[in-house]
DNA sequence: CGGAGTAAAAGGCACTT
DNA sequence: AAGTGACTTTTACTCCG
């Protein structure tokens, strides 16, 4: 990752040296002499650019990094504190009750923004992602609902929020079995595997999220579209993948891997070949693991394969 | 070239410390 | 967060038709 640091118009205004430093990749314009943060918050939401190809989209992608919002107020804030009045006289009384209640009322309304604004970040990052990867907006508002629950849940301080963002899209695609990996969602997040995985698993710990089953039978037709396989062969795979499951074949090997091996034994047995180089790349997994599966499955199920 | 197969390296993941 | 161990996939290679 690249990070771009650029001189900046102004000057300080704390210490007043016009030495500003933009810097691109944390989103802040920090003072080159006392290292103050000025602005914190340059707006790179998504991207400015369109692209109409998957090729063109890999292209253009850069990385940046997302506003960061650490600190909501942009440290101006004045904090009401002290029971004491302008000239350090104690308060009493009524006086010292009414301070209490702006106090509170300041509380509740910084919180609130807080909030607010961590919402919009992480809308507009769901948002986002969602657009690039094609993701249902029924998918996208559940990504949205959980995301909610993990910021209440208290998920995201300390975490970025694009990180728990991606995180709850994920979620959001297991629990409705929309067939997207972890890698596809992670290539289009702005943060990276880990970090995106580990989101997803406190998500679940902590929401208590039921998964489904990861079913390999959702990426058949995903796979198959995408190498140009006609409908008929997807019947034939899906009748195998039903036979393995009843089987129990499937378990804990990779979901992609096995969608694409019982397509390779499907369009076979249609006599509609395919390469398992070309299967690979539609399934993004190498041959060797298609024929793993292949073998193991033709194994398993008893199958006559020439 | 497409495919079968294998050993070794590298990559998840569920676990501990 | 880093280490461990069981397990899976990938890499790189050989051999076959």
């Amino acid at each position: 990752m690249e990070s771009k640091t650029q001189m900046e118009q102004g000057s300080c205004p704390k210490c007043g040296s016009p030495n500003l430093i933009r810097d691109e990749a944390r989103g802040e314009v920090a003072c080159g002499s006392c290292g103050m943060v000025v602005v914190d918050d340059i707006v790179d939401q998504g991207p400015e650019w369109r692209a109409f190809t998957q090729e063109e989209k890999r292209a253009k992608q850069r990385v940046g990094a997302p506003t960061d919002f650490s600190h909501f107020d942009k440290g101006l804030s004045t904090v009401i504190q002290g029971y004491r009045d302008a000239s350090g006289r104690p308060l009493t009384g009524e006086a010292k009750k009414q301070m209490w209640r702006l106090r509170k009322w300041q509380y509740r309304t910084r919180m609130r923004t807080a909030r607010h604004r961590n919402l919009v970040q992480a809308m507009n990052e769901l948002q986002r992602l969602s657009e690039k990867l094609h993701i249902p907006s029924s998918v996208q508002k559940m990504a949205s609902v959980i995301y909610r629950k993990a910021l209440d849940e208290d998920l995201v301080r300390g975490r970025s929020i694009s990180g728990i963002a991606a995180g709850a899209l994920y979620a959001a695609c297991r629990f409705t079995q929309t067939p997207k990996t972890l890698k596809e969602i992670v290539d289009a997040s702005l943060r990276d595997r880990d970090e995106v995985a580990r989101g997803y698993r406190l998500i679940v710990r902590t929401l208590k999220m039921k998964m489904p089953i990861h079913d390999p039978m959702k990426y058949v037709s995903k796979i198959a579209e995408k190498a140009g396989i006609s409908g008929k062969v997807q019947g034939t795979a899906a009748k195998i993948l039903r036979e393995a499951k009843r089987k129990h074949a499937v378990m804990g090997k990779d979901p992609m891997g096995v969608a694409a091996a019982t397509l390779y034994i499907a369009s076979s047995k249609e006599g509609q070949k395919i390469t398992q180089k070309e299967l690979g790349k539609a399934a993004d997994v190498t041959e060797v693991t298609i024929r793993n599966r292949k073998r193991e499955l033709v194994n398993r199920l008893n199958l006559d394969f020439d």
